[in-house]
DNA sequence: CGGCTGCTTGATCGCTCTCAAATGGGGTGG
DNA sequence: CCACCCCATTTGAGAGCGATCAAGCAGCCG
């Protein structure tokens, strides 16, 4: 196999919608592809444009916002290498239901609307994997849904960072850092508060020497008792040290 | 056609996920499942139990619920008829992440695993049209999260509402009443509150007459000003006559 | 070095939860 | 058919979490 052709297909290996795909297979699919580079803060696409194309992630994160009529902004997700994001064409929607931006300089590939369509009919394979990526999407919704709706601020606030570590953590000396830039009024957005609360949790936070942060950088130092807070149940004892 | 196959056609007329099958299809199809009848107030299957079967409503209509480690329930959706729901099996997942209950004597049909499989293998228009269910739920549950993340109660069970009209509203003569047994409780639970406050909301609401409701009962007589409510944007100001 | 952008912190307000108790409608069993 | 009891609902009082309003501060980039 010649070796430009080995190299492209190593930019697919890691993703699971192309699981199960041979090394022939893969190659035409990248081939099929767009490759796609974007600098910090830079749009993807916007919310309510038409869904044209959907996108893979290569390198780098980029942020799915959505924003309410009534000007509330919530971060949906992050994205980084592997994911998926923009799938609105692979289950046949019509306008993107939110906003892509790079928060880190990224590349992407995508692919357009019958491109899709036709991969997932030439290989079956794939729809079943974007059925099962769909349905992982749909419970870790659900999952942030009932958080939104039972739990505190606090508690949503530690389990907003404790995923964020899960899928950008980046071990440093001081702890793990979340190896993105990520404002106060990032994590309110994704947590569904404001910049204040955050800012005045993540202060206490640091008091307690559980975090350290700084302008748009956030190092858990005892990822540990984060989650303790994140787990903490019920509204009966809320022990803090 | 025999019209007893016809009549097992017409089961599946409505229903969104075998669109595009054939009479013989949709025969086979029927044929492959298992009728279940079940009263009100029993349960389909539980949160935490093994995902053998995924299941289409007939008729009547069927609450999923969540409860939270710490005890706070959550009722996720409900289902009517031609709707799925426990469709884990679709997606390859382990266990169902909420309880079925039937709210209303109801009749379903399902298919086990491995029937579920064979079908979309053999019709890859199902798994298509699944992917297409599935995105859309997944839509309603991003515009429900934004929801809980940014607005007020009042409006949240305006809102709710407002869908319920839409998935169960049947006239009466003092306007659209949801069409099942549906508490105070209920509403909480949709909506992300106590039913304290639900029940004050709906008392306000019955005093100004835009609904008229009762023991598990809600009527809504003026729809349109209850969408008012709904849309009602921004925390600028709350006319509420 | 200057201005911008993100962060901190105080003060206050009010929405919503929590706790408590009373009321009443409806279904069930006798 | 009636009486009783359970459960849904209502309503009050109070507390507190978190939003909102309002400045001031400090890195960082240009």
């Amino acid at each position: 196999m010649a070796p430009r052709q080995d190299e492209r297909i190593r930019l697919l290996e890691g993703v699971r919608l192309f699981q199960g795909l041979n090394a022939a297979e893969l190659s035409e699919v990248v081939g099929a592809a767009k490759r796609l580079e974007r600098k910090r803060n830079a749009t993807l696409f916007r919310q309510g444009q038409e869904a044209t194309r959907f996108f893979v992630v290569l390198d780098g994160r980029v942020r799915i916002s959505q924003i309410a009529p009534d000007g509330h902004q919530i971060i949906a997700r992050y994205a980084g290498s592997g994911e998926l994001f923009g799938c609105v064409p692979l289950f046949g929607g019509d306008a993107y239901p939110g906003t892509a931006t790079a928060v880190t300089h990224c590349t992407s590939l995508s692919w357009d609307r019958s491109t899709t369509a036709r991969l997932m009919e030439r290989y079956p394979r794939v729809a079943v994997n974007a059925l099962h990526l769909l349905g992982e999407e749909l419970a870790q919704l659900r999952g942030r849904y009932q958080e939104l709706a039972t739990q505190r601020v606090e508690q949503r606030v530690a389990r907003a960072l404790v995923r964020l570590v899960g899928q950008a953590g980046k071990r440093v000396e001081e702890g793990v850092l979340i190896d993105f830039p990520l404002s106060r009024q990032d994590l309110a957005e994704l947590t569904g508060t404001t910049l204040h609360t955050v800012s005045r949790i993540l202060s206490a936070w640091e008091d307690h020497e559980l975090i350290a942060s700084g302008r748009r950088r956030v190092v858990i130092r005892r990822p540990h008792d984060l989650v303790t807070i994140a787990e903490d149940l019920g509204p009966g004892g809320h022990t803090k040290t």
